[in-house]
DNA sequence: CTGTTAGCGCTTTCAG
DNA sequence: CTGAAAGCGCTAACAG
């Protein structure tokens, strides 16, 4: 492999110099035509491009953005059944501004604990922003960098902490349009199946009694729990061989409701006959490729992906930018077939 | 945010010169304990931490490896229901290990074919080097980047093309292995429903039917076309509501047959009784959270990522190791509930 | 419009 | 064991 054309080269060939050769790399102007064709030519004949390390580190920007992933780089167990639709949207997402504007993206797999690193990774330029996407971020370390004012942008809401760059979709808007569309069908119990922390389940779900009245109530089933003990299957056929089981199912988890819905039809309960379900979609329209047709929430993932990315370069770019912007993405539930008319 | 400190600043903290600093940094030896104990003092109190973007210029080195992702960047039905379990298990291993040998990951979205851009990529040292895992590559383009010996790995077997540095397990040889399987079991009629080009998986079977004279029937399921026409489960039932319907299936899409399955009971098939189906997973274990559990090829996506990234780190690291090495990871196939004793 | 030149922060001979 | 100094390839004043 032969060596790199440099920019002395193509100056030489040129018979201009290195000055000038900047400068019609970069479309800064100012140079007359006939000599832009001579460099040009000279870069064309040479195949020079430009070294990207060098040009990072002139000018001290790397160009690249960081993304910290909730994908565990050892084998996990816990990972097996989570709806990674989530994370291929949101990289999706994000990858079609960072491609528009001209970044690249530098996969993380560091726990947030670790500030140390997170500084490191941006004062040294490795990076030049940091998109993050767990949702561990609530974390006293997490907040430090923030009040740091370090170049990221965030996914998710934070209690008590309206701080720094993010984007989120209505979490807790949403469940509570979940169960209001539930009880107006007229269930008073609904099963909640889920990885999340029940504890804040819990929380929320107490915020959503005391807002709106709502007399219904609320199971939890813990995906971490079931997958330690014979898993979800085995919860299910638990739950519903019983006579008195919850007529109303809601999983965060789209990947689990077909079986879940097997489960139930071996049981002899049919979907939304029996047992109605609703989930949510990370991909608009996903909720039909399952039979029955199930009723999602739609949480648009890849425009969350697209608007961090937007916020965070934004911030990047123009340094004036105040360091305090949230946007609030709409999340939509669309009717389908798993839910029983009222 | 202020200024970070450079090599300088310790150097002269500690009343040394750069180059005794570069040393202990780099753990070069050579450095008396004492004046290691100075330097490291000074970093400390400094709060000191290399410039990346220098120590990639200076040594001609990113420490950053690309890799070539299928996933698109714009909006694309086809995604859908990909089972995309294979890209996070393949992005796990990978990260194992560039995490221990000390590189970051840099995720590419661009056409192979644009063999131009990664030439670039790599001369300009934006990366020091690639590995390859998206499914197109048999293409002109590609071979021609492995024959330039760019510092490339990839997964997957190319037909009549043995070089370079690859990783693959042995797709043709578990396709086999499955269909002998099931015509052990007395089938002599397989559905084979698959995202693959048609023409690529009936030149497979030829040639399978060539090599062991099977007399396995074959008919093919494209889920691309499926998506287009009223989807997957509109495609079953029209097979299945006919008498004559095939009493085994191979499908390589996991996430698919709980669908399947849902189906063909609500036609009032039952599996493993009346239909009999076999799958591939990605992480082992996974087909036991299934209903019924689902027998399956286990394919060691995540040991592969290992490997890769070993093959190219090695590479990159020592050249003078020959560019030419393939390593074949064995699949297994797993017996579980889902095809029919015989 | 174009050239000169001083960095950017670190590594790496080469002397000592 | 340590220091001086020459790059690495490009950018960005500054001078003309």
């Amino acid at each position: 492999m032969k060596m790199a054309a440099t920019i002395y080269d193509v100056a030489k060939k040129a018979g201009v110099s290195t000055a000038t050769v900047s400068r019609v790399i970069n479309k800064l102007g100012n140079v007359r035509q006939e000599t832009k064709a001579k460099v040009e030519e000279a870069m064309e004949q040479l195949n020079f491009t430009p070294n990207a390390l060098a040009v990072s580190f002139a000018t001290n920007k790397s160009n690249i953005i960081g993304l910290v992933t909730t994908l565990e780089s050892e084998r996990n167990i816990s990972n097996e059944m989570v709806n990674n639709f989530y994370f291929t949207e949101l990289f999706r997402g994000i990858n079609t501004v960072l491609k528009r504007r001209n970044y690249d993206l530098l996969i993380i797999n560091e726990s947030l604990d670790n500030t140390q690193y997170y500084d490191g990774l941006i004062q040294n330029k490795r990076i030049d922003g940091l998109v993050v996407s767990t949702q561990l971020h609530n974390t006293a370390q997490f907040k430090k960098l923030v009040r740091q004012k370090l170049p990221l942008a965030y996914i998710g809401k934070i209690p008590n902490f309206n701080q720094g760059l993010s984007v989120y979709a209505r979490y807790y808007k949403y469940t509570d349009e979940i169960l209001g569309y539930l009880n107006d069908k007229g269930f008073e119990r609904v099963l909640f199946i889920s990885y999340r922390q029940k504890q804040d389940l819990i929380k929320m779900w107490d915020q959503l009694k005391y807002d709106n009245h709502t007399k219904m109530d609320i199971e939890y089933l813990d995906l971490y729990e079931a997958h330690q003990n014979g898993g979800l299957v085995e919860k299910i056929k638990d739950i519903y061989q019983d006579g008195n089981y919850p007529r109303a199912i809601f999983t965060d988890e789209l990947n689990n409701v077909q079986i879940i819905i097997s489960v139930l039809n071996n049981l002899g309960l049919q979907v939304p006959k029996d047992v109605s379900i609703v989930s949510v979609e990370h991909i608009h329209g996903m909720g039909n490729n399952y039979y029955p047709k199930i009723t999602n929430v739609y949480v648009p993932v890849y425009d969350m992906g697209v608007a961090v990315a937007n916020l965070l370069i934004d911030f990047i770019e123009q340094n004036q930018q105040e360091y305090n912007k949230q946007i609030i993405l709409e999340s939509i539930l669309i009717e389908r077939e798993s839910v029983k008319k009222g």
